[in-house]
DNA sequence: GCCGTTTAGTTGAGCGTTCAACCATCGCGG
DNA sequence: CCGCGATGGTTGAACGCTCAACTAAACGGC
């Protein structure tokens, strides 16, 4: 089959790289913030936070999952050490005996809550700050778009 | 110091979230399918790709971890891989006895000449398909003022 | 009610990244 | 030309992620 590859032309070209080097240095930075001031991976973060804004601070592994963007596998990994860190409890689903819920911690919650402040305002400094308001308005556009198309494709 | 939390407001907050899900889903698609079709993680590709660009196809250490946006250590880790895989070459640097430098074997051109078709493909059917041209321009814009942005400060 | 098929979740091995420690060399001030 | 800080690069341990294999329980049809 000779089918041409659609090469990208310069301007694609320069999107490209422009993106991955922009997304790769922000994820990167605040990453390396959360990881200095909270002791943990952005990931990990985000769990907690998936966790914290649910009734009961409670989640089914799969719906967690599901919430946090994340593998099953990924996220067993994870809740592990943040059992281990005494961050998460596992408890047995009353509905479902292979079920898993994910407990956010009163300890959990206390260093979710000291961490947010700093990592807003790294994503304030590092996202918001350099954006005009009609930029952000943009990139939520294309976030959405390409978020919606990735996950029907 | 009381320092109020300028917390992010819910525009910010679906802004960031979205971001976050699509960036994350279309480097782990990318990454993937680069996995399966070329046995190798994007970041290797990259780096094949920057080695290709340049005369001679080769590129002293640290110029290629600024290239490529790795750490030092990073790199001296892939291109360690790279090496055994038989797609890079280390050669000494003869105006400095403390660099290396990386060169890209015949084999290793073959695999990236290999590769990129797929992977090109992958990155218009995911990111470029899903936009429309005035929203890829809005994205190299914000892309190249957040990289700009992420370096300098 | 039983059997095959999904679904939920875990596990371990292998790989890539990070971080800090480290060695070697360069280049500059005195 | 000596000493010392900066630069180039590597290393190993710890950690997180992926993938495939696996167990256990639920579901669906007959």
């Amino acid at each position: 089959m000779a089918v041409m590859t659609r090469w990208l032309d310069p301007d694609e070209q320069r999107t490209w790289r422009a993106y991955l080097a922009a997304s790769r240095a922000l994820m990167d930075t605040l990453d390396r913030e959360l990881q200095r001031d909270a002791g943990m991976p952005h990931a990990y973060y985000e769990i907690l936070v998936r966790l914290s804004e649910t009734p009961g601070r409670q989640l089914r592994m799969s719906d967690l999952a599901q919430a946090a963007g994340s593998s099953r596998s990924r996220l067993s990994h994870a809740v592990a050490r943040l059992e281990a860190a005494g961050w998460v409890r596992r408890e047995e689903c009353p509905t479902d005996r292979r079920g898993q819920i994910a407990v956010l911690t009163d300890e959990g919650f206390a260093t979710l809550a000291a961490a947010a402040p700093g990592h807003v305002e790294g994503v304030r400094r590092h996202l918001f700050d350099a954006l005009s308001p009609t930029q952000v308005d943009q990139l939520r556009r294309i976030s959405e778009t390409l978020a919606e198309h990735l996950t029907t494709s």
